[in-house]
DNA sequence: CCGTATCTTAACCAAATAGTTAAACCACCT
DNA sequence: AGGTGGTTTAACTATTTGGTTAAGATACGG
């Protein structure tokens, strides 16, 4: 059956999910997978013939899952302080439920940067201009203090990603209990977006 | 000789470095280490028992490297605004040297969060009550707004760290070239700062 | 120069792991 | 009922990889 079918499949897929995200491309097994996915490892080789080929469509779905996240929030027409916000918001939604998923991005576009490239560029070429154009006529008209909208991009992408990277060391650091950090975090909607226009206000 | 013994091992221990670094610690293989210290692979366990021996040394290593780093910066007796101005252009100039250090640490940091806890703070608790007392401080002198200094360090660190975890991204995004992508991150040296200031000004 | 300790290597081993095969099962159609 | 195509499994093979061994260099004190 259809339905009997793709359910096989994406039970595949999601336990696949789960197993390269927590443990790495190279650190997953095959086996781990199977188990998960409650069937036996031929029957995933069946499916996705080599540990390769079912890797690729994970990267895939990964990057294709928070690209056009990404680029939905970024290219809408609304004013540029409340996009700042809302994209904050999501973003932090997003992440926060999906914590293993930069970090795996993040590997698998470093250590095989050319894949990342002709693979998802290709097919939608990540296009930021009405973002930077909108940074760009803010700052030509004065409205905001003259910032280059790669700086800017990257900052608020920063501030977004990374402390979900770098969570255990920063609950080290500061001290914090996974609850501490998840109020945190919490509070980081508001205080992000605050952040970041106060530092382009004029 | 002493001073032969130690250039093999301090040879094997830059080898497996860079692997470890390159590969993650899954995907490094004991005989690549051998090959680029250019020795083989008995002697490697001669010299280091084991994988799991070698790389918790390379661990070690490089946190010793980076957190020390951090501590001197953050915890000297500077104005805050000279000190923020400092972290930034000593970070990014150490970050930039050492690009795939932060990539080792964070993915290690999240597979394995005990070990992180136990080995390193075991060793040197990263104190940073300094900085966020410096922080509380001036926002109860109404010298800058009302910032909480984990929220600050967060935006800090992830502006100076994630850029160059998300390089490849940013370039495809950005339509920066290696050359261009480098520029990026020296103007980042002023912009960064500045950002982080005009943030937190009153 | 000889003996001894340190260093170095090729060849080997065992465990882990990706991938294959061939047979059984099952739902559905006629 | 029986055939047909997709699905599932146990058992097997091949390869990779961490780790060992035993023998051979090398340096060095006596």
């Amino acid at each position: 059956m259809d339905t009997q079918k793709l359910s096989t499949e994406e039970l595949i897929l999601e336990a696949a999910q789960a197993v390269f995200l927590e443990k790495g491309l190279a650190g997953a097994r095959m086996q781990e997978i199977a188990d998960r996915a409650g069937i036996n490892k031929a029957l995933l080789h069946y499916y996705f013939r080599s540990k390769e080929k079912l890797s690729a469509l994970i990267i895939d779905r990964a990057i294709g899952v928070i690209l056009p996240r990404v680029m939905a929030i970024l290219e809408t027409d609304q004013d540029l302080f409340d996009k700042i916000r809302q994209a904050v918001d999501q973003y932090l939604t997003f992440v926060s439920r999906n914590s293993f998923l930069p970090l795996f991005i993040v590997n698998e576009v470093n250590r095989n940067p050319q894949f990342f490239f002709r693979n998802v560029v290709a097919h939608e070429k990540p296009h930021l201009d009405k973002f930077r154009r909108q940074v760009d006529e803010a700052v030509a008209q004065g409205r905001i203090r003259p910032v280059s909208s790669a700086q800017l991009l990257m900052n608020m992408m920063s501030m977004l990603i990374f402390p979900f990277l770098g969570k255990p060391v920063f609950q080290v650091a500061l001290g914090l209990s996974d609850a501490d950090f998840e109020r945190e975090m919490e509070s980081r909607r508001i205080e992000v977006a605050e952040f970041i226009i106060r530092a382009i206000q004029v």
